[in-house]
DNA sequence: TTGAAAGCGTTACCAG
DNA sequence: CTGGTAACGCTTTCAA
């Protein structure tokens, strides 16, 4: 493999000179910077990244803390994330939590501790998690997808939840609902305690009574739905319509509505949250509320690349619009407003 | 970020010593390992992971190249990679090609010219880019997963196509199919060429005619299992029932099932391929052919790391049989055999 | 069994 | 505008 060095023997000139031609430091001859773009074309020289990364004491890579990389909720935020990235030749490296918390922060606190990230994302973070996230941003500069910290000098990007899931009980009581359940996400997420405010209080502005055997407490898995709406479905009075706080568990409840002879959307309405790939690819199609992931997944890297280049700059905090998604799992609206 | 300079300071040992232990060397006497452990442990030290990479002449890092992290598919190998690794205490990094071939190629050139991986592992690799991976291939060690180099010295993981299409097949005829329709993946790859070789010839195993009428060539996505259905279904002659070439194309079939009427599996039955977390949540669970996905990824990276730490040690070629899972989407079986 | 010292391939400072 | 040289943090030979 070609070094730095060999360019400059090939270009007659010393690797000092090379260094600046690569990085584009302004104070470069012309006609020198041609002879070393030659020499580099000529070798397919590329610079080492681990000899870079030493020197510069960073790596242009930065990681990613999820649960899992497969999850379709997290295809667009991934997405927007290397788009960025490659954008700006920078890497980026996963940290798939699965479900071995411990584990997963060992290898987190490696990554970290051996340098080979400049900085992390973390979307959607469990809220018991706090103290060791607080302990991390001592280390690292971080950005939060799906997580709020007000008073914390750090990137935060988060979507309306409340407007999202007022756009969606708005769209059931148009609709005529008034017996509208709600499969909660686990409540140790910042989304999930926002969904579950957020049917609340929409419940209250369109003058429905919260009833709380029309909640199931779900884990924002497709379990979770299935449970939820064979629970909720299950007792003397059954709600007409349900609320599920993403698709995953929007498309669980499908399944147990089918599974028990329920038609969606006549005998029961579902409305799900996120607007994952899924959403479409499922009978009837799903209504859902859709969140600018990709959007999101660039403005977290883009505060965070802000930071790591201005150590000054001040973080980005953005809550992004959403906007609701009609398909067929609620029937047709009848009238729009 | 303490160094191992700084931890043999505290140890009273030099930095070599250090690192003897470190590395695990047998050369060192016991009571110095005991007190150059404490003193990392006391200091909280991890092995800057460039410095090292950049002596060692190695990232202890592989590379994935796939289509798409997001894509259920790929979910287990993922899972089965990065098990295996996470107990050697390496890293992946992935290549997404999402649909820029060009721009991927680049990517992934500038990783290995960059030294930023020691292998690379490629999934599902395109026919038409064989040349390009036959360069790669005199660059750095390779595996591959669902594509075989027979005469190469390279380790191939698959898993046994034509069984798995048999066994599908076999379950449609058990069922008293004669007309069923074939919906293949794009003829590209590998996998989906002996799926529909499979298909062929489990039709002439059961004797029954092959109808250039009941194929349609689709491309493992969900749009051509749906359009698959739609062209298949919309002829005089209709197909009772369906071989998807891969799970999402089974789900694509099913929605156009839904959406035009028909009844799976009443009306029309539907097989899918691979098993992926989607099969058992739509509506009717899918029926399909597992391929065991972890372990083949799990394989891939043995092989690949086996041909790292011993240059001449041979390349792994394997081939995992597969097993047929019946769930609803083409009836439950009368009787078995 | 240990330490000194020479790399590994870059970057960045300092002279010139 | 350019070259020499000292880091960057670790591994690995070579002597002792």
């Amino acid at each position: 493999m070609a070094t730095i060095f060999d360019v400059g023997k090939l270009a007659g000139v010393s690797r000092s000179t090379v260094s600046r031609v690569l990085n584009n430091k302004s104070d470069v001859d012309p006609e020198t910077a041609k002879l070393v773009w030659e020499a580099v074309r000529k070798l397919n020289y590329h610079p080492n990244a681990s000899a870079r990364a030493l020197a510069r004491q960073k790596t242009d890579t930065i990681g990613v803390m999820l649960a899992h990389v497969s999850d379709p909720y997290y295809e667009k935020i991934i997405k927007g994330i290397e788009t960025i990235l490659a954008a700006r030749n920078m890497s980026v490296i996963f940290f798939n939590s699965y479900d071995h918390l411990a584990e997963h922060k060992k290898i987190i606190n490696a990554a970290l501790k051996s340098s080979q990230i400049d900085g992390l994302i973390v979307v959607g973070s469990h809220s018991g998690d706090s103290e060791i996230l607080l302990e991390m941003m001592q280390q690292i500069p971080m950005a939060f997808i799906e997580r709020e910290f007000n008073d914390l000098q750090v990137t935060c990007i988060c979507s309306d939840n409340k407007q999202g899931v007022f756009l969606a009980i708005q769209h059931l009581v148009e609709l005529k609902h008034v017996r509208i359940g709600c499969i909660t996400g686990d409540l140790q997420y910042q989304t999930a305690i926002e969904r579950f405010e957020g049917y609340k209080e929409a419940l209250k502005h369109f003058k429905l009574p919260f009833d709380p055997d029309l909640v199931y407490y779900g884990n924002f898995q497709h379990s979770g739905g299935y449970n939820g709406l064979k629970k909720l479905c299950s007792q003397r009075k059954k709600p007409t319509a349900i609320f599920a706080c993403n698709d995953m568990m929007a498309i669980g409840a499908l399944q147990a509505a089918n599974d028990f002879g329920l038609v969606v959307p006549k005998d029961i309405a579902i409305i799900g949250y996120d607007d994952t790939y899924l959403a479409p690819m499922v009978y009837p199609q799903l209504t859902t509320v859709r969140q600018p992931l990709f959007e999101m997944g660039s403005a977290a890297v883009q505060g965070l690349l802000n930071q790591l280049n201005a150590k000054d700059s001040q973080p980005l905090k953005k809550k992004f619009p959403v906007e609701l998604i009609i398909r067929r799992s609620c029937g047709f609206r009848s009238l729009s407003l």
